[in-house]
DNA sequence: CCACTTTAATAACGGCGTTAATTAAGCCCT
DNA sequence: AGGGCTTAATTAACGCCGTTATTAAAGTGG
């Protein structure tokens, strides 16, 4: 347990803390709504939002109607407090955000990067000449700059320095951080692209209001991210949620990680693609890449038995996927993401509930429902600035 | 996030809560000690000892020696503030088991049940008879007794009232909450077994220390217990962590839980003895019940070239399922546990731990240490016993 | 017995939320 | 237009509680 002491000033960070959180995720609101919905005293609320208006924090935004009695000024986040940069570094390609306090895309970059070895060097340089474009797009100062989100499609390690491994861009132990340091001062958050994208959903998406929740992120790779208690958890070394390389088929097909029969063998894309080469005696799937395959196998399956049972196939190990993590997080909802993931959700979503039923225990998937999530791919970037927002909010306001 | 508010008296509540945990989890300490290591003044913390002392919550225990200087006062939790009572609710027995508050046990009864379908209602009269009857024997009266834990084994659903669901015990939706309640009006906090023994190894076992624990019980059936941050998770209706019958194995054995391939099908007790029988080519396994037919299968392996093998085939879908749970939640430590896990562990401990190896991410897998638990099977009872102990701790040590 | 050291307790101070009482700012009705 | 009513926001008095600075307590060693 631990606690951490408290002081007279830790209360009034808290405070501060709890109201921008209400403020920005449920916002614009009354200074009554704040008070009846945190508990805290009307002239409380009054006290920290003034400070918090001096700050620049939070702005006032228009009055209220009323019929009989002093209108309520209503109050939300100030757009314009600072800017927060959001990068996803993909397996194809480096994108760079740039959003305003509210969320709001102010400007984007995106820089394709070369299939297969990608130097980290590279992708750092991309990193840091995007944010260089997107602030001078959008004219906005350094000083403007909260801080910037990273998403990486790869296990991110946080220690004293954050360490990316990634097979699929062949990064082992690469010091991202350091590397992107060297160029920059700004304040870095680095995380794994599919905890990013599960950070998004969860304020802007198919997760929003749930406390326990598990995104699975279904693409070239598969992984999850597991939001316990509205947090999303990171465990000993940040890596949890890999849930692509758990073991689904004990003994089965073998996987680029190494291992066999692990889930991403089977339901991440290329898994996908070479069951259906398979089913199909050998015979390439047509498509230049991932992607189109996977959507020409979607469209075969209208007419072909082979390809709808490939489809099918992949609905049974997605389910039992998804079983897992229901009998293991007990969470409130899943949601089905990812572009392969999205590709298939809405065909295969019925298969995949039914699936999910067989495997799962009764008690825990009747708790869960099991949707498809809402803002696509891009939500990597969003997610990813999310990070610094985040920080700052928790710290009640203040850049410590 | 949604933060709750602070008041001045909660940064009170929360100091106290913060001594309290120390104090039960490190002590006895001086006044310096717990300044140290809380970054709470002086005075603060003899300000809110004093109040602890006066509450009876605290008691000095005898100086410490010095060399030069006035000697500091050893603090440690009063044994002899309150009892509490940790039921174990098995397959095969519920025990009652009394302890003081520094968790020095001073009773315990035990009652056995029939195999196969149990009457809840005659379950909670073990429970009820067993409170009677441990009290009366340490002569602890009514007003002494702070709560009641108790771990069943099976799904606890926590909701407005806890409901049990038990396959096998034969139960499906059990009040059982409300059962006991009937006799009783102590605070009573019903909760996983497995959970309960992941909390006694948390405080007093193989999982001292640690922030991130995932506890992987063995038995007849087959459970985990997560802790992260410190904290065990139950996720939204407290049924997290049913590892037993995630899939390990997809279309494989089928499991008494109705679902096939379940990793319980493979590690639980009845599926290796189970497997064993099928390698001897339907020869029933010599013993009485599941325990000696498992000693007999692990003695067997010392001159049985299939008994060798059932064991190694078992510690590879063991080291599997550990390194699903390695992937998914990033642990510090794995500890093994459960009669079964406990049995298997010592022996097969280096070939599960191989097993991971091979299934597990490199990372995740060099984060984590594979153990066996330190405790035993009893260790249910006490880890229930802690459950209102914890709820008084966080409360600052105000029943509320 | 006195100098020195370390622990524990007081005292003065300041931050901050709370309740209760005002003040502000609108609607409605005559 | 202007009182009466309602709801929002601010001000005032109060009390909790941790902080720093100071003093008292309780030892050792020469």
């Amino acid at each position: 347990m631990e606690l951490e002491r408290a002081t007279n000033r830790s209360v009034r960070r808290r405070n501060r803390s709890a109201l921008l959180w209400k403020l920005f995720l449920d916002g614009p609101l009354t200074r009554q709504d704040l008070a009846r919905s945190t508990g805290l005293s009307q002239p409380a609320v009054s006290n920290v939002v003034s400070d918090l208006i001096d700050e620049g924090l939070v702005t006032e935004a228009g009055v209220l109607e009323s019929d009989g009695g002093r209108p309520s000024m209503r109050l939300r986040i100030a757009p314009r407090f600072a800017c927060v940069a959001g990068v996803d570094v993909g397996e194809t390609r480096v994108r760079v955000e740039l959003f305003d306090f509210a969320m709001t895309l102010l400007a984007s970059v995106e820089y394709p990067l070369q299939p297969g070895g990608t130097d980290p060097a590279v992708v750092a340089g991309h990193v840091l000449a995007g944010i260089d474009e997107v602030t001078s797009r959008a004219t906005v100062a350094r000083a403007e700059l909260l801080g910037v989100g990273i998403g990486v499609s790869g296990v991110v390690a946080q220690g004293p320095e954050v360490v990316v491994h990634a097979q699929t861009l062949g990064w082992d132990g690469v010091p991202l951080e350091r590397l992107i340091r060297a160029g920059t001062d700004l304040p870095l958050h680095i995380d794994n692209g599919a905890k990013t994208l599960g950070q998004a959903e969860m304020w802007f998406g198919a997760g929003r209001g749930a406390r326990h929740a598990v995104f699975a992120l279904v693409g070239s790779g598969v992984g999850a991210a597991i939001v316990t208690n509205g947090v999303t958890y990171r465990g000993a070394s940040s890596s949890a949620g890999e849930w692509g390389h758990t073991t689904l088929v004990y003994g089965g097909r073998s996987c680029r990680c190494g291992a066999t029969g692990c889930l991403e063998a089977y339901v991440g894309a290329e898994g996908i693609i070479d069951r259906y080469r398979q089913a199909r005696r050998g015979r390439p799937v047509p498509g230049v890449d991932e992607e189109s395959q996977l959507t020409e196998l979607i469209a075969a399956a209208e007419s072909s038995a082979v390809a709808q049972r490939v489809l099918d196939e992949t609905a049974g190990y997605l389910g039992a996927g998804v079983a897992n993590l229901i009998n293991l997080f007990n969470p409130e909802r899943v949601v089905l993401g990812g572009w392969a993931g999205m590709a298939l959700g809405t065909r295969l979503l019925p298969a995949i509930r039914e699936a999910a039923a067989r495997q799962a225990l009764r008690q825990p998937y009747a708790q869960a429902s099991i949707e498809v999530c809402r803002l696509g791919v891009d939500a990597v970037a969003l997610g990813a600035a999310t990070l610094p927002v985040a920080g700052l909010l928790a710290a009640g306001g203040t850049r410590e």
